[in-house]
DNA sequence: TCAAACAATTAAACAAATCTAAAAGGTTTA
DNA sequence: TAAACCTTTTAGATTTGTTTAATTGTTTGA
C-alpha cells in the first residue's frame, strides 16, 4: 500500500540545485518578476516543466494571505435559478485564476456556518452567499471580521450590510399580477414558496398590492404556500382545483413550480393556459419549451451573479466598496400560458 | 481600505502565550491527543473558543500533506444526471469532514486539466471525475503521479485502470429498445447524444444488438445526434416527424431529450406516448411528473456516486483497492410515455 | 578616478502549524 | 537512596514558498 510518489516531490529547491541558484531566484522568475535577468527566468522556467515542478499553493498561501479560494454557497445548486446565477459567477471568477468552492446549505444554518468556517480555515479569499432562512448577523460577521469578505445574493439578512444584490421581488410578482388582471382574471391565486424571506414577504406584497389597486379583494385562502419544486407544484394542482373560489388564474413562486403546477393540470384533464393561466418566476431555459410555453418574468440571474462575483473581486482588490443593497428589475416574458378570461371558466 | 483584522490573527501561539504554554501543548490538545492532561486540554479549548481561534489547515497541510481537498468534475453540474450523482458524493463525503471542490469541464479537456492542476496545487487528497470527451491517459496519470488517486464515473478512459462506476449502457439501451419491440414498435429512432464516448458507443450497440435479435433491420438513418439536453430534445422533434421512415417510437439518449421531444411532439399538435412512444434515460426526478410520466431506464445515478466516494476514501485510507470497472445494472422503468403500437400510426 | 547608482542574486527571516526527541517532574521499585 | 519508569510538557527542526535586506559585480556620472 502507497508507495505512489515514486520520485520525490519536486520543489523550488529542487530546481535551484539543479540548476546551482537559490530558491528565492526561482520563486521569482516563475514569478515573472522584473529582479530576475531573463535568461535565468528562461533556463529556470524550462527545467520547471522538465521536472514537472507543481506548485504549492498552501505553502505560498502561508506567506502571502491569499489563497486564490472563494467559497460559493446557496440553497442547492441543482435548483437550476441557482444553476443559472452560479454559471454567471463561474464565469466572472475564471478570468481571476480564482478556484471556487460549491456548496449547498439546504437551508440549514449549521450545514452554512459548517461551511464558513471551512472556507476560514483553508484562507478562503471571500464568500459568495444565497443566506439560508433563519441565517443571524453573527454567521455574517464571522466571515468579515476574520477578513473575508462577504457577498449575498438573492436574500438579504437583517442588520448586515454588504453588498447585496437579488431581483426587486416585489416589482416582480406585481408584473406577473397586473398582467394576469389585464386579462380579465380576478381569481388569482399564488402558489409555493414561502413567507420566512425576504423574498417571500416581498413576493407576496408585491401580489396583494396589484390585487388591491385594481380594486380585488386579497384571500388568504389563495395563497398555497409550499416547496419551490417541481413535484410541489404537481402535488399543489389538486388542491388548487379543489380551492371553492375556484381560481382561475395561478401566480407561482418560481417555474418550477409553475411548470409542476401546469403538469398537474395536464394530468386532470385540463389544459393549462387555456383553462388556467399560470405564470412562472426566474424565466429559466426551459420556460420557453415548457409546454404550453411558460408566460414568467426574467429575475435577472445573470445579472445577479456577474455583479456579486465583480463586487467580490473589486473588495478583494480593495477598491470601490458597493455595500447595501442592489436590486436588478425584472422583465415580463409573456408566452402561450396565460390568456384572456374565458366567460365560462372557473372550473 | 482594507483595516479589517482589527484584532490581530488568533494561532497557536496566541494561545499558548496566554496560558504560559508551548505551541506543541496547544496543537496536541485541540487535536485532542492522549498526550496532554485532561484539565490542561480542557484550558486550552476554552481558551481557544475564547479567543475565536481558527484552525489554520494550510499551515497544517503543510507539514501534514493531507488537505481534506476532494475534488469533482464533472460536464456539467446544472444536468439533474450528474447532480443526482453529486447529490450522493456530497451525502457520502460529509461523513468524512471532506471539504469538495466542485467544477465544470463542459468536455473541453483544456479545462478539465486546468482542474487538475489547481488541485494539485492546493493539495487535494483526490479527485473523482467524469472525464471529459478525448481525455488522454496522461491527464488522469498526471494526477495519480502527483499522489493523487482519480476516481471515474459515468465514462471510462481507454488504457486507464483506475476504479471506475457507471450503469451498464448497452444492457440500460437494450432493455428500453427490447421494450419498444414488445409493444409492437418496429420503427425505432434513436435520439440525441454522441457516438464518441464509450457510453454512446455502448448505447448505440445496446439498440442496434436489440433490434438486431429481434430481426429487425437497423437504419443508420433512424440515428438522430445531439446535445443532451432538453432544447435539443425538442429541436429534434422536427426532424423526427419529418422522417420518412415514419418511425412510431423514439429511444432517448436520456429524460432531458426525453422531455424535450415530448415537448416537441405535443407542440406539434401530436400525443406524445399515444401517437408517438417515448422513453428516456436515467430516470430523474421529474421523469415521474413529466406528462405523460416517462417510461425511462434507471441508470443508478446514487448508487455511482455512493460508490465512487467509497471507493476514493477507501483508496485514501490505505484500504482495499477497487481498479478497474464496475458496472451498476440498469432497471426500467415503465409509465405511460410508451404504449402498443397503434396500427393506423406513424403520423 | 571614485562614489553613487544599478542589476542580478542570495542568505536568512518568516508564515502557522506538526512532529521528534528530549527534558522535566513525579512516583514507584530495588 | 539511587535507579527505573511514568506522565506531561517542550525546544527545536521541519514543511514549502515569499520577502527583505544584504552582497557582488558592473556601469554611470561628476
Amino acid at each position: 500500500m502507497g508507495n505512489r510518489n515514486l520520485a520525490q516531490k519536486i520543489k523550488l529547491s529542487t530546481i535551484a540545485e539543479a540548476l546551482g541558484l537559490s530558491t528565492a531566484t526561482v520563486s521569482l522568475a516563475l514569478r515573472d518578476s522584473p529582479l530576475v535577468a531573463d535568461v535565468t527566468r528562461d533556463r529556470i522556467k524550462e527545467k520547471a516543466i522538465e521536472l514537472g515542478y507543481i506548485y504549492n499553493r498552501r505553502a505560498a498561501s502561508l506567506r502571502t494571505s491569499r489563497s486564490g479560494i472563494i467559497g460559493v454557497v446557496v440553497h442547492d445548486i441543482m435548483n437550476p435559478f441557482y444553476a443559472e446565477i452560479l454559471k454567471a459567477i463561474e464565469t466572472e471568477l475564471d478570468r481571476s485564476r480564482q478556484t471556487f468552492i460549491l456548496s449547498n446549505h439546504y437551508d440549514s444554518v449549521d450545514k452554512q456556518r459548517n461551511f464558513i468556517e471551512t472556507l476560514l480555515q483553508l484562507g478562503g479569499d471571500g464568500v459568495i452567499m444565497s443566506p439560508a432562512i433563519g441565517t443571524p448577523a453573527s454567521d455574517i460577521r464571522l466571515a468579515e471580521d476574520n477578513g473575508m469578505p462577504a457577498i449575498l445574493i438573492a436574500r438579504s439578512v437583517p442588520e448586515i450590510d454588504v453588498p447585496t444584490f437579488r431581483g426587486d421581488d416585489a416589482y416582480g410578482t406585481a408584473l406577473a399580477t397586473n398582467h394576469l388582471i389585464s386579462l380579465g382574471h380576478t381569481r388569482i391565486a399564488m402558489i409555493g414558496g414561502t413567507d420566512h424571506t425576504s423574498t417571500g414577504r416581498d413576493r407576496y406584497a408585491g401580489y396583494a398590492n396589484a390585487l388591491k389597486k385594481a380594486g380585488i379583494e386579497v384571500d388568504p385562502q389563495l395563497r398555497i404556500p409550499g416547496p419551490r419544486t417541481k413535484q410541489s407544484g404537481f402535488e399543489a394542482a389538486v388542491n388548487f382545483l379543489a380551492n371553492p373560489l375556484k381560481p382561475t388564474a395561478a401566480v407561482c413562486w418560481n417555474d418550477l413550480v409553475a411548470i409542476g403546477l401546469m403538469n398537474g393540470i395536464a394530468r386532470a384533464g385540463l389544459v393549462p393556459g387555456k383553462d388556467i393561466s399560470v405564470t412562472g418566476y426566474d424565466d429559466l431555459e426551459e420556460a420557453a419549451i415548457a409546454t404550453p410555453a411558460l408566460t414568467t418574468v426574467w429575475n435577472g440571474q445573470s445579472e445577479v451573479g456577474r455583479f456579486a462575483a465583480r463586487a467580490l473581486l473589486d473588495k478583494l482588490n480593495g477598491s470601490s466598496e458597493a455595500d447595501g443593497l442592489h436590486l436588478i428589475k425584472p422583465e415580463m416574458r409573456i408566452r402561450q400560458s396565460t390568456s384572456p378570461l374565458n366567460p365560462g371558466a372557473g372550473r
